[in-house]
DNA sequence: AGCCGGACGGAAAGCGCTTGCTACGGGGCA
DNA sequence: TGCCCCGTAGCAAGCGCTTTCCGTCCGGCT
């Protein structure tokens, strides 16, 4: 049926292990003998059974990377960024060894829809993939599952698997996986977490210095921490000012996507036709509350400031032009590539939190009257 | 180090043959039984091997999803849905036999970045892995790598890997892989094409109608399948009106991103100033062929219409609203996904079309003057 | 000329799981 | 009461590859 190392010796006059040897490049093996290996393995179209390898080298070259929404930007940049350093050759202790060329290894994306289930799902799959890494990206949902989650994440990181949290709080210091085992078995689980209270902070700073009194908020989903985030960084300016009562009830949550920003948007205004600006929980979002305004005769900037956060392409072109916070997306998931392969390390305690930068656009000034 | 079936059976007391079939639910086990060992299944916390099982079974639950650009919601849209699909439960010949909750199987998705190299690199992979399907989607290079391409998808279903074409041409009917062979051996590839042509056809048509006469066209790069799809649609409208000489100069290629747009719109507009009207490669492009045109001081639609393709989700809220050609991105994904899972068949010949609709927004008007 | 070590290639023992086949015990039927 | 068959469980043979030992051969050194 299919052509096996077996075939390929068979073929080429020497044993299976020295075929298994010119593969792998691991051993010296004469070149006229490599040759007519090489030449047999072409001729038959060999490929080896990557599961076969695997179980025998008790290694892998998959690495996973989990994302809520492929269809997101925000989710498609990290990944195409983590892709692309897996992928790449590694300059580290892979020199060739796995099937890829250059020693990178096979990113997958799993796509996870933000349910912590899927998320679950997934993660065991990978484990029974016994995949050599798992990169996990967007925020995570506070609640039931979270230990579970937690836990299976311990023990991937435990069991030999590089895990690395990207954007997403690092895992509670648990009381240090049952003792007894190995000390050494395991390689900890590494973060890189965006500074969204901080982000979230100067963009209600910005409307505040810009005379905002009335600042409507929608968030994301109630339970996740990205969320719980940016609202406390909101929340602390508006602390800052003595403004928090004054706003105090302006909050609607909502999901990251544009309807939910539309909806909050009416929602906001119908409980305070008064309010000025807006902050948005994400770009998205923010495009939605655009679009409410607009249908409600508001222009923006005019009438209402409008802000998003992460900066995606996109909002460059929205009109306005968004003000935002710019998340270095690329570069942080490319950061985290880097981690999963061990090309790079965290600083000190495994944690790194990313910073995102104010950018003022078109979208937000001055409420017309102070 | 790690826990293994035999571990699991010795806590049981039982063999590892009736773990197995326990873990997998294939074969009569007593209750009594079966509990005993879920329960030392729990207790020691085991996770199969998948690669042990893939290599004695001979079978996977790793779909490969190959796409251009994650980061595009094209590709990402397409994505999603094909993934959703593959992950639940198989309602076909797969009850409960994979790994996976309900038979879904894992759906990887691998960033190609529109490079033949690197499709042809993670088809290896898969086809290492021998993964249960493949989905290609994209628009494919026309060119050197090609048949090598189709060579190795040949051979991925020769080998029993199924395989979907989606958003790309079928393959070559091949002289039907060597003979001698099993002539039972593989399945068929399938293909679930978009129809480029015709809604490139209806977008010029519709500006044809509107009166315009001097069409520019920004495509995507040269060497792709659907950039030359959707300029013969145009060319095809254009020639029936007798226009192709007018605007026959009038085409400018590019990458499919915003940037690209805003570069052709410039060297078109340089190129003919009086045009009124552009056919954009996708609605990625038109945005950027907007922004070109608002910086020259052109409004849209007023002095020129503007043409996206796709619908992607922010085209209705760009400014204009794009006129567009709906693809459903998201049907197409989930339909890909059931027929790699087998869970669908394509009509006849394995090769199925995906119409476009033609949506009209605000992008497009009369010309000024007539 | 005899020895020794290095460079290569082969044999074979697994890696952890699936599965065909066999073994065994008990209930239903003749 | 004896026999057959069904419901279960175990044995053991792989699945295709890696890797540890060894054995062999050859060149160079004493």
């Amino acid at each position: 049926m299919t052509t096996t190392l077996a075939d390929v010796a068979a073929r080429a006059g020497v044993s299976s292990a020295t075929v298994s040897r010119v593969l792998n490049g691991n051993y010296p093996v004469a070149d006229h003998t490599r040759e007519r290996v090489l030449r047999a393995v072409e001729d038959l179209e060999y490929v080896v059974n990557g599961n076969a390898r695997a179980l025998a080298a008790a290694t892998s070259d998959l690495v996973g990377v989990l994302v809520n929404d492929v269809a997101d930007p925000f989710f498609g940049i990290l990944a195409s960024a983590a892709q692309a350093e897996i992928a790449r050759g590694g300059d580290a202790d892979e020199q060739g060894r796995a099937g890829a060329p250059g020693g990178g290894k096979l990113a997958v994306v799993c796509n996870t829809g933000g349910s912590p289930e899927a998320e679950l799902t997934y993660l065991t799959l990978l484990h029974r993939q016994r995949a050599a890494g798992v990169i996990l990206t967007g925020s995570a949902v506070e609640g039931s599952d979270t230990d579970a989650i937690a836990d299976r994440l311990a023990r991937l990181a435990a069991s030999g698997t590089r895990v690395v949290l990207c954007g997403r709080p690092p895992l509670p210091a648990g009381p240090f996986e049952e003792g007894a085992g190995e000390p050494e078995g395991g390689n900890p689980v590494m973060t890189l977490g965006f500074d969204n209270r901080g982000g979230a902070e100067q963009l209600t700073r910005h409307l505040i210095r810009l005379g905002h009194r009335r600042i409507g908020c929608v968030a994301g989903p109630v339970d996740r921490t990205t969320t719980r985030h940016r609202l406390e960084g909101h929340r602390n300016a508006l602390a800052a000012y003595g403004l928090a009562r004054e706003c105090g009830g302006l909050t609607a949550y909502g999901y990251y996507d544009r309807s939910s920003g539309h909806r909050a948007a009416r929602e906001l205004l119908d409980r305070c036709p008064g309010l000025t600006a807006i902050v948005a929980a994400n770009d998205t979002v923010a495009l939605g509350v655009i679009a409410a305004l607009r249908e409600r005769g508001l222009q923006v900037p005019r009438d209402v400031s409008v802000t998003g956060f992460d900066d995606l392409p996109f909002s460059v072109d929205a009109t306005p032009a968004l003000t935002t916070v710019r998340l270095p997306l690329h570069e942080a998931g490319a950061r985290a590539g880097r981690l999963v392969m061990g090309r790079e390390t965290t600083p000190g305690g495994g944690v790194a939190l990313v910073e995102g930068e104010l950018v003022i656009r078109e979208s937000t000034a001055p409420p017309r009257e102070s």
